[in-house]
DNA sequence: TCGTATATGCTTGTATGGCAGTTTCGCCCC
DNA sequence: GGGGCGAAACTGCCATACAAGCATATACGA
């Protein structure tokens, strides 16, 4: 029998003993999956059997199939009618058009941010923005993941795009893939942070070409390494 | 036995008879109901229950079910667990953020449009342009409506933003919603139709800046009747 | 030996039944 | 007559069974 999954054997078993409370098989199987999938787990290429995945979590095939339409909507993974579901492979093409989007996205945000932006969450980004520098220091990249998505959905809250920051998120897997072959090295981690500083200082400003200059600018380092990971993995892209 | 469809009462038996080769269920049912809740024959508030749906379109539940898991993703309807599915009311903070996303979208396309351009759809562009012209001096606002999906369209297509112009699709619908409700005289389709042909000036001029601009006030034009459209239908809104 | 037809094991798609939470309405008690 | 309580009917959720399409291996024939 051939291995369905040999690029990414499961190590643990994943069996859930109780369902908590209030959430979904369906809801708990996207969001595994997703994070699977971004964290490289399931690497580009692997092909996903509804059955299987149903078996390792321990639910039916139904709530595993309606995660993966979720998922398939963003264009995580891919199902091809009566042949299969693989987890999508990069294209130069697709990345291209996502970080525009983002980019456009997120430039909206800081823009709207300089008209008006809550104080309250003001406040916690500085925290947000000490915990980060923390992590750049001590080299702690999963700390500086976390402390990065909170920053970015800090400023998409505070300036009330709850709904923009929604469409940014299903943008956002597909750079954090990518990052996630990156291994970064302390010198990066550091201009993260003060990139993330430069772009509240503007906001501060109320200095709206300032800000959005300087998320774009921090938006284009991410996929800087791009062209040396395409050429680490090359099964990965298209 | 309490009407759960009020709002909205199904006129004609939408029954299929064969559903076509190659088409499933679900992608069947999915568009079906789109284009109800976007013409307004689903009105928000609207109550939908699977098994009804299901029933009417002579499917099973399932299909229906993932169908709306679709239309959930985009925010045309809204699932509660265990409570009920209804067609998402109009929020004025939704719709603001619909907007500048869209506005950031296609802003980001006609600047890459301006960078290079498919010489073929740049032709196809003309005849849009031309039907869509022909179209306003009758007075059909079916034809603009096309039309002009097609133009927007066109215009991602040809600078090579097929994913960017998914994005736009899944928020365009929110706007196309509003709009239905708006009853457009012959003024507003001609400008609408000079709007058009301002953007595709621009980009042959390759002046990103005034395509740009171009296409963000015409984006803002198009939501111009909203606060009409809120004192007119309030039970549609929150 | 090579090409073709067929059988078999996979895949996803659809249908149906039962389950648990939520709401609602009516009855009973105060 | 008013308020609390309970059963019934609704909802979406999940599990299971069946159907249909595709790919590959295998057997058969030229």
């Amino acid at each position: 029998m051939p291995n369905r999954m040999a690029h990414a054997p499961i190590k643990t078993e994943l069996v859930r003993p109780t369902l908590p409370k209030g959430v979904s098989a369906t809801g708990f199987v996207a969001d595994q999956l997703r994070h699977a999938i971004i964290s490289m787990e399931f690497p580009p290429g692997t092909r996903l059997s509804e059955g299987e995945i149903a078996a390792r979590f321990a639910v039916s095939r139904q709530p595993v199939r309606e995660a993966l339409i979720s998922l398939s909507r963003i264009g995580l993974v891919q199902v091809m009618p009566q042949r299969g579901t693989i987890v999508t492979r990069i294209s130069t093409r697709h990345i291209m058009q996502v970080r525009i989007a983002r980019e456009a996205l997120e430039s909206a945000i800081v823009q709207r941010a300089c008209e008006r932006f809550d104080p309250v969450i003001r406040q916690s980004i500085d925290t947000i923005l000490e915990t980060q520098a923390r992590a750049a220091e001590s080299g702690d990249t999963a700390a500086i993941a976390t402390a990065d998505s909170q920053f970015h959905a800090a400023l998409a809250t505070g300036a009330e795009c709850e709904i923009i920051w929604q469409m940014v998120q299903d943008v956002k897997v597909h750079s954090d893939r990518v990052r996630h072959l990156t291994l970064e090295n302390r010198e990066t981690m550091q201009t993260l942070v003060s990139q993330h500083r430069e772009i509240v200082t503007a906001i501060d400003a109320r200095d709206a070409a300032a800000a959005e200059a300087a998320m774009r600018h921090h938006l284009r380092e991410i996929l800087r390494d791009l062209p040396r990971v395409l050429a680490a993995y090359p099964t990965y892209f298209e």
